[in-house]
DNA sequence: ACAATATATTCATGAATACGAATATAAACA
DNA sequence: TGTTTATATTCGTATTCATGAATATATTGT
């Protein structure tokens, strides 16, 4: 059966795919946000790296149309616009001789204190907190 | 549930995974190779690229382990160790916007009468073809 | 042994990427 | 309005990668 399909030009646009969201740190966003939806100070949270940092990522993954942000006053949400790029990273995983499983169990942990966002510190919470860490 | 994985590590290891794997001159390599096995002047035939530069990235998919070489003589095939990669770059099209049957068909198509090796060309229809491009 | 063919490997150079530092922008607070 | 907080963006530099050119190695043929 003769195709008009290419393989160059079929690589090329899959390449242009993975090849923004293989670096490690777009990885460990892309795992962090999981199925939820995540602020930038989750994240920082969560992954211990420099805001302008992490949002270095955020911008390429926006631009690539993987993610999708949602402003609610200050705060910046992001989550995964296709569920399949996480299901291609758990592949990935299962390829690189890891359990599946575990990308699951990273995503999107509890950041714990350090996130005072309201997605984590629901205000009733937030007026009861002591000052701590300000 | 508190679980003893990190985020970050498990995203380099899968990083290194989806990082040998995205050029996309691998991609077109691996869908070359398809489910059979090919040999370079195979790949040179369908890619029509230098076998210098087929072989560079022979090398880094075969280092990776990604691919299982068998010598013939002089020549030599490569196979896609673990079919779930060409699984994986199926999915990676479909989140290209792509039909993922796209890379099935392109992949390993027939060289044409470019590829003289023994997988292509038979010895009893070698010897009845009449001298062409020598 | 030498030549031809198939393929692998190394090195140099230019391009692309990674990431830190600095700074800009937006929204809320005083 | 100015300050604080959350986040985005730009730029520079070091590092890594991509690829061409040259060459080395392995096998077969004469």
């Amino acid at each position: 059966m003769n195709t008009n399909i290419n393989i160059v030009p079929l690589s090329e646009k899959i390449a242009d795919t993975l090849q923004v969201i293989s670096p490690s740190p777009r990885l460990a966003i892309l795992i962090a946000i999981g199925r939820k939806e995540a602020c930038v100070c989750h994240l920082e949270s969560i992954l211990g790296w420099r805001q302008a940092y992490i949002s270095q990522h955020l911008m390429a993954l926006r631009k690539a149309e993987i993610l999708q942000d949602r402003r609610a006053g200050r705060y910046v949400y992001y989550r995964v616009k296709d569920e399949a790029i996480l299901s291609l990273v758990r592949d990935a995983a299962a390829l690189s001789g890891l359990d599946p499983q575990n990308v699951d169990l990273c995503a999107n942990p509890d950041p714990g204190p350090a996130c005072e966002c309201p997605h984590c510190t629901p205000e009733t919470i937030l007026l009861t907190l002591p000052d701590i860490q300000k």
